[in-house]
DNA sequence: TAGCATTCTTAAGCAACTGAACGAAGTCCG
DNA sequence: CGGACTTCGTTCAGTTGCTTAAGAATGCTA
């Protein structure tokens, strides 16, 4: 059960070969610093210049790498070589309490189409992954492309341990499914390989991805939903530990006798400044739900989405909401300083829903808790950033797992 | 400046063969798991009974490993394969604010001599250093090994961010002086290869190796000294971070709004629990004081020789250092909660002086700490121990720093 | 058009590893 | 006591992936 969480099923040649090798580092630095000629890429691989090009050649011929234009030098100039966008396909999948979201993207971690359903898709386990296969199907289907150039899918759910809910609270017509067992019954419904992955790692690979993130960057994505959780990818490898369930940032102790949380201990950041207490608490000021425009009469049906609405609301002016934001946050920045400090990371990504809705009041609260032990002690310049499409990212991130697993192979 | 702190000298053959590699997979395996067999290495490594016959003939012929002994099966016998313990040598060095210790050690981290001295050393860096040289220089001539054997010098000293002190605290006559500098200049002096570390980071290396910890435990040594700081080690790789900073467990935050730490941030571990807020509190405390014979006429020399005193007045019962080691280790104890829930960590190991003297009172409180959230929630049964000499720690650790990197060349 | 700087390719060689057959060293059983 | 059986370890040929070294391509400059 190490080496990622969840189920790989066709995929995976055995003993064949496959060192580390120079073809996947070369994809890498592609990847990550696109165009590059081959002269630059044996300095940054460290291979020799011969090793590119018979490797660049092969890749040529495979389609993965195109040439694009070149750049003038003293001398002959440089051929400058991308990925080919289209050459390999992925489906990234995000189950939610809300609602499921897939996409299709490309070998560069662009979205090439969508496809979104409301929650649920059926009753019971065996009806939810047909419904999941078919959407599939649909989904690639509809985009005109071939399919033999998918990857494989990537499935990001609330599972067991994941986003700081309780198992049990969220999903109820898949509880009891453990993620192996959703990616290796996923994977026989669809046919394609099929890897299961938490939302905060998920997105934390995507934005490796999309964003270009150098493998030499220690980089933290804070991922916000219905709960929060930290995505770790260090040295280009996202960190899962032991069993694969690293990653509790909700769940960093900010508050030693602070209140009881549901995961058995106290104070957890989770329990403390969570979203889900955000809009417990938005609920219970009048004036701050009347802000939000939160319907007191019905029980609280979304986290995620009523979230959003209260932090609509304080970007709007709204000073209740706004007050319960700027609280959370300054819990929030002190978990992430706690993960900087711990990890020495030098970049920390906002991303979800929850941070795609307020990342105006926790960007900044970040940086400004930073800000101070930096400048007296630390000298790390960490970057706070905001994903592109932090609310979609889940379902790129796992896209992204299907690509980034082509490169670890 | 990735992969590790500090300055190699004559190391590192560059671009020749020198892949990956079998060599290095199976002195990891012997070293975690010894005795092994050629078929079992075969199955551990996942390379060819083939590859391993050959690769083991070469390790006995440069002596680095013998047969020891046989164990019947069905067929034929398997011939026991161990490190041979005396095959290479390496020093290590704990440079501290109280003492300088130097360690002389064999393969398989066994200690083989010691050598301690009082600080400082000198008054200025270079005749530290030449001090330095010149203990390093006794310590082997005393032992009675051919330096030959010798694969070079690893070094833990409070450094720039090491284990909770503000630099500018911690040996005066080294101040100003980078880690890589400090490398760079013993090994010149030395003609080793020089690794510098940090106290935490090296402890955790030192445990990994000594007690035989498989590269699939993803594992923290706590390592309390002057400060409290933390080693990391996942899938057998220390984490150092982005700038080899990381490990600051000291600079979690347990309290948002908690008082100021030197770092220039607010309520850290360091300033709520560490060490020298706990002799600091036992000054205040006319009967701790009393209780730990500590002498109120003196300024503060040493936080880890008060903080000893403080433990051992514990541990014979006196009640008042008791109530203050206790709840510092509440704080220490929800801290390292916070650790193994952010990396999934499964085993807790606490090192260092101040470990070594209190772990009587930290280990339990960890323990207990861990044990609700996992029992309702995790389900992880994370292994909490002591480190057998934890006391010594740092030293034997920057000796297996060295032995280490021989298995990542 | 010759010279030059640089990039990329080709060809030969080496080292590591795999696969498959073989030798070695025991146990078990008639 | 000898032969079948089991399991461990080795040998040998073949493949792969890279390196080193030399050479071809491509554009700029004089």
């Amino acid at each position: 059960m190490r080496e990622g969480v969840g189920a790989t099923a066709p995929a995976g040649r055995p003993g064949r070969g496959r060192r580390p090798g120079a073809r996947e580092s070369i994809l890498d630095a592609i990847r990550a610093s696109e165009p590059l000629s081959r002269v630059e890429l044996a300095k940054i691989t460290g291979l020799t210049e011969a090793a590119v090009s018979m490797t660049v050649r092969r890749l040529l011929e495979e389609g993965l790498v195109v040439e694009t234009g070149r750049t003038p030098t003293g001398g002959k100039p440089r051929t400058l070589l991308q990925l080919d966008p289209n050459a390999r396909l992925s489906v990234g999948v995000h189950l939610d309490e809300d609602a499921t979201t897939y996409v299709l993207t490309g070998q560069t971690g662009g979205v090439i189409s969508r496809l979104a359903r409301p929650a649920p898709l059926g009753d019971d386990p065996d009806a939810i992954l047909r419904a999941l296969a078919a959407d599939i199907d649909t989904l690639l289907a509809g985009s005109g492309v071939d399919p033999a150039r998918c990857l494989g899918v990537g499935i990001v759910w609330p599972g067991p341990h994941s986003g700081g809910l309780p198992a049990d609270e969220t999903l109820p017509h898949l509880r009891g499914l453990r993620g192996d067992e959703l990616g290796s019954r996923l994977s026989e419904a669809t046919g394609w390989p099929v890897l299961v992955e938490n939302d905060a790692t998920a997105a934390a690979v995507g934005e490796y991805w999309v964003a270009r993130v150098g493998p030499d960057q220690a980089f933290a994505a804070l991922y916000m939903g219905g709960g929060i959780g930290a995505g770790i990818v260090v040295e280009g490898r996202a960190m899962r530990g032991s069993h694969a369930s690293a990653g509790e940032f909700g769940h960093l102790c900010l508050e030693v006798f602070g209140p009881e949380c549901w995961c058995g201990s106290r104070g957890c950041l989770e329990v403390l400044a969570g979203p889900r207490m955000v809009v417990t608490a938005a609920r219970d000021d009048r004036v701050a739900a009347a802000e939000a425009g939160l319907d007191l009469t019905q029980p609280l049906r979304s986290v995620t989405s009523d979230f959003g609405a209260v932090a609509r609301a304080a970007r709007a002016g709204a000073p209740h909401c706004r007050a319960l934001l700027e609280s959370s946050a300054r819990y929030v920045a002190a978990a992430a300083e706690s993960v900087v400090n711990l990890l020495d990371i030098d970049l920390v990504v906002l991303t979800g829903p929850g941070f795609a809705a307020a990342s105006a009041i926790y960007g900044p609260a970040i940086t400004r808790r930073l800000a101070a032990a930096d400048a007296r002690t630390w000298h790390r310049n960490v970057t706070v950033t905001v994903s592109l499409a932090a609310a979609t990212a889940s379902a790129t991130g796992a896209a992204a797992l299907v690509l980034q697993s082509h490169l670890r192979a």
